[in-house]
DNA sequence: TCAGCTGTTTAGTATATACTAAACAGCTGA
DNA sequence: TCAGCTGTTTAGTATATACTAAACAGCTGA
């Protein structure tokens, strides 16, 4: 049984860190996707995006930032944005950062 | 006489140039500092910030992001942060960031 | 005129980043 | 049981980044 990862603690993540992680463009697409379903994902739908291995680090890098949690369960791993928590340290700005995602190109 | 360099055409910036631009502590600082002064700055007030050569790649790093705009004259630039554009292409944007400058560290 | 000022550019370095290929770990249906 | 699946880790590479020191460009007050 794989462990799962226990979460970032989020008072512990930067502004920057944010910014960083979210400033690459297939983060910022994993994100974006995550927040439109408003649910746990598969990993499954991100494949598209890039090499699984590449994608794998991109996840790590997301659940380091604070950004994701990570579930795995079977053969799968699950992504949720963790919005709320992320609401609450940085009130606006997942959002505002979202509703220009027609701007990452 | 130093020509003052042309704006970058901020519809040609994108959202991940933006993020990433503000994802350096320094950048960010000075961005903020122009946001609360409200006005062209001397560069002389980022002096505390790190060593001029630096800090010169950063303003230079801004420009080209559009960030801020760049007026010589003089012996002296000043900086302008291009606010009202940049809430025109990115609404809500630069204030959530700003507003979560608390939480840099 | 020119010493001294502000800010820029260049060259060089150390580190971080994004990516790939390949090996790997863990799970599950046949 | 085990082939084949999903996703992770490791090793390696190419590029980008942040920084410094030093040279430089342009301006100006004495």
């Amino acid at each position: 049984m794989k462990e799962n990862l226990p979460n970032i603690d989020l008072n512990k993540v930067t502004l920057t860190q944010i910014l960083k992680s979210l400033s690459d463009p297939i983060r910022l697409e994993i994100v974006t996707k995550l927040f439109k379903e408003s649910k746990e994902c598969s990993c499954a739908i991100f494949n598209d995006l890039g090499k699984k291995s590449n994608l794998s680090q991109h996840y790590r890098n997301l659940r380091l930032n604070g950004l994701i949690s990570v579930r795995h369960s079977g053969i799968h791993s699950y992504l949720t944005l963790r919005q709320a928590e992320l609401d609450h340290r940085f009130p606006n700005l997942l959002k505002a950062i979202i509703d220009n995602w027609h701007h990452r190109f």
